[in-house]
DNA sequence: GTTAGCACTCTGAACCTTCGAGTGCTAACC
DNA sequence: GGTTAGCACTCGAAGGTTCAGAGTGCTAAC
């Protein structure tokens, strides 16, 4: 459909959306005929780009102020004319400096991914933390805090942690929880935690431990245990979108610290990634939250094994540099996933 | 010093601060003794505020504006003027409410109390996670992952859990791991965190230990696992902060929004009340940041039994309203501690 | 010591003008 | 028929002017 499109019409679109994104203002005719090697007048650059406008790839915020891309052209542009660079040497080696002087606490790495994402793409960066569910289970442990209070400490394969501490009515002493975990870790080895949840409600009913009381407690306390908490996700470099000339206004700012207030949305979004390929892009008001409708996200999974862990992203303006900023999510995508998969 | 201030001085003062928490802007002799039940006239308060401006308690951005409380009044507006009240039923219900719904991951109990503190204030909700250094030490695992990784996880008594993968060069069979960890229990059981790193130390210059590998590689895995990482920092609700007027401008938002991503600032400033008493306020520039400059930060310390275990707090601006937010600051932190304490 | 009166200052809003960038249309050109 | 020059027209941003309102500080009277 959009390939009614003659090759100069497409052309000159190109080099409306690249100037865009350079100076943040409507594109007028000259300008295009200036800045890009073309050889036509303004005018009839005006004819082509008054067929842009028809065909809803060019909007004017009046009638004498240039044109802007609308998301339908940012569209086009990221899928029929843009090729992705692959990753500047240079920003390679600082996400991988980056990374070295990263202890290994598993949220830390998460947490310093997304600022390597920020700081490199000069956006927001994004990255939700591994679910669960979606992981394979390693081990469970059972720790004894003050007074009836248990700690649990659920481990996946991948090394992601989830604790939490359950209250029991009864004490329970130290050697029945060592055999409650051991119990349980036989028992769910190697399933997935959505499996594990499946295998404990089975479990639970099967008479041999309907009359042992010790195993019985041991389930209850797993499922507790397992009660997933709202994924975590860490958004570092809010600040980045502030520059952005677009933004320079109180109203407008409010409106993107508010969307993201709201993580649960946020998270909604990058979840739908979960089973792509690779990279993701969502423009504009295609990622259904209006209030981010001025703003594109570049998602990319990361894995464990052939094992899908989470998601990870930019955010940046509609306008932003797509040829700089796909590489950086994909490579980053690419060290994450090496460094909590099974190296 | 500011006892110098006749008694109706502090009146006059006091009712200028009270107007201008409530309005944000510059306060006039006229709505001095309109809005309060004062028998004077305009024209004397004038001059009781020109005296106060002498002393530094207050300030006029112009000639024609009325005038502006300075830190130095908010700081005597807060030692010697304010009656702090007992805190609200209605916040009091809200704030369980709030915990009431919440699982037991302690790190979602310290994210919803960051979440409590912006709500109910209405201003930046803050809370500094546990230092590992400050708890008494509880246990340590190793769990083995695929290859040579291990995952370390040290819990503390309160229920803390820190956690690390950590490569071993050689890999390590499960059931030297189960030694490994009982072996260090034992050697460190009922130590603080800070007691434990000498006690390592020591006994690894030991001579039994020096010659046997497996206790020698266990205190090498504990070491690197106790290598604490950044004090982590819940903070929510920086879009409250948009909503004063005196933000309302770009640069100032920017300004604020930066202090923000720098979150070691901030983590010193809230260290220094871990030993506090109680409540601890500091006012605009009092707390040397000097990007939070027109901020003033209430701090509590939270504790578990006589164990202080951090800090949290909420940052507004300097014109806030202190009777207000003091107490649902000081009541939250005992709530947490509560929580987290040995119950 | 307190107050009324008054001249003075400063800001912010409203309004106007001007300038420049850009458009769309028409008529001429190749 | 596509391309271009020319021209009238539109709109917003920037700057200047005016005006009203709020507030001050001073002086002189109470």
């Amino acid at each position: 459909m959009g390939d009614t499109l003659t090759e100069r019409s497409r052309q000159i679109l190109e080099a409306i959306i690249e100037d865009y994104i350079k100076t943040a203002e409507p594109v007028g005719s000259r300008s295009v005929t200036r800045r890009h090697g073309l050889t036509l007048s303004p005018a009839t650059v005006r004819n082509v780009m008054s067929d842009l406008e028809e065909l809803g790839f060019l909007a004017s915020p009046h009638t004498s102020a240039g044109r802007v891309p609308t998301d339908k052209a940012f569209r086009f542009y990221v899928d029929s004319l843009l090729q992705v660079r692959s990753i500047d040497e240079e920003q390679r080696d600082e996400i991988r400096r980056h990374y070295r002087g990263q202890g290994h606490d598993v949220g830390e790495i998460l947490k310093e991914t997304s600022r390597i994402l920020s700081s490199i793409s000069h956006y927001i960066g994004i990255v939700v933390a591994p679910r669960f569910t979606a992981n394979v289970f390693r081990q469970i442990e059972f720790v004894k805090l003050c007074g009836s209070r248990i700690l649990a400490i659920l481990v996946s394969e991948s090394g992601v942690v989830q604790n939490r501490i359950v209250e029991s009515n009864e004490g329970i002493p130290s050697e029945d929880l060592v055999r409650m975990s051991n119990y349980l870790n036989n028992l769910l080895k190697g399933l997935t935690i959505s499996e594990v949840k499946n295998r404990i409600l089975q479990e639970m009913e099967s008479d041999k431990v309907r009359y042992d009381e010790l195993m019985s407690r041991a389930l209850k306390l797993s499922e507790l245990t397992l009660d997933e908490p709202d994924a975590e996700v860490f958004i570092e470099g809010q600040v980045n979108i502030l520059e952005q000339p677009e933004f320079a206004d109180v109203d407008k700012m409010k409106e993107i610290f508010r969307a993201f207030e709201e993580k649960g949305q946020l998270i909604t979004l990058l979840d739908r990634c979960m089973d792509a390929e690779r990279v993701n892009i969502f423009i504009g008001a295609e990622n259904f939250l209006n209030r981010m409708n001025r703003l594109s996200v570049i998602t990319a999974p990361y894995a464990s094994g052939r094992n899908t862990l989470g998601v990870l992203g930019v955010i940046g303006p509609t306008r932003m540099g797509y040829d700089r900023v796909i590489p950086i999510v994909d490579y980053t995508a690419r060290m994450l996933s090496e460094l909590l998969g099974s190296g």
